[in-house]
DNA sequence: ATGGTTGTTGCACAA
């Protein structure tokens, strides 16, 4: 079973993009973030003539996060599990899919230390597990992927010394990751890859992407048993690259 | 050099 998930930074903008990288790389579940769609604008017709089901969770202008799924799609929750303080903004839907349980999350930025915000994302990473509690359980077939807006340590980042007292870098953020981890989640990337710097987003600004300065935000994140299934995983930076690209690569994994 | 770009029921704000 191969899952992808993707910041796409628009569907509208990326439809045609989004539909030649499924032709391509034929995944069977594909989580994608930042849709910026409402519900009733999702495409749902148009991933279904290419075989996917889909959940659409969305809002609009901003957020909204889906799930594609050609090997089944049940059971899905829009937003957190009944029982948690729910989300005002669009940014995680779960769904059963293949049999197992996945989540598309669009972690929210933070924006600087200081910021509402930023309190607003460590209390949503804090409620991401809790979700997760409730939802089901770490000896299961459990998956999230997406856009976590945290790096999840200094060999992530282009340049550390440029990112300190930076978001996507700060402790507390970090050690969210870590209590998502204590939970039962590997990050699988670093089940497959030991290299340091290898980024999922670029800064569209100053020729980022060209100069190599990113960032590795993008995680799929499995339980125990997932993690042992996979056998493959990759950052597709090629869909970084040409005309009207979104910031972020898709991050791609293979379970046996 | 605190620069730059992309997206949106845009004309400011989020990323």
């Amino acid at each position: 079973m191969r899952v992808a998930t993707w910041n796409i930074n628009s569907l509208r903008a990326r439809q045609e993009r989004v539909e030649a990288w499924i032709d391509e790389v034929q995944p069977d579940v594909l989580l994608l973030q930042e849709t910026k769609l409402a519900d009733d604008a999702f495409p749902a017709l148009t991933f279904e003539a290419l075989g996917y089901a889909s959940a659409h969770h969305g809002q609009g202008q901003w957020n909204g996060v889906a799930i594609l799924s050609r090997v089944g799609l049940d059971d899905v929750v829009h937003n957190f599990a009944p029982g948690i303080e729910p989300d005002p903004d669009a940014r995680i839907v779960t769904a059963t899919c293949g049999g197992v349980r996945v989540s598309s999350v669009y972690v929210p930025n933070g924006r600087a230390l200081d910021d509402d915000h930023y309190v607003y994302k460590l209390d949503w990473l804090g409620r991401l597990v809790q979700h997760v509690e409730a939802d089901t359980s770490p000896d299961r077939d459990v998956l999230i992927g997406g856009d976590f807006n945290v790096a999840p340590e200094d060999r992530d980042v282009h340049d550390p010394t440029k990112t300190a007292g930076m978001t996507h870098v700060s402790e507390p953020e970090r050690t969210r990751l870590a209590e998502l981890e204590a939970w039962g989640f590997a990050d699988v990337f670093r089940q497959h890859h030991d290299a340091d710097r290898v980024f999922s987003w670029w800064d569209y600004r100053a020729g980022d992407f060209h100069q190599g300065r990113g960032m590795r935000i993008d995680l799929v994140m499995c339980s125990a048993s997932m993690a042992a299934r996979s056998n493959w995983c990759i950052i597709d930076r090629n869909a970084r690259k040409g005309k009207s690209p979104s910031d972020h690569a898709p991050v791609i994994v293979d379970f046996d």
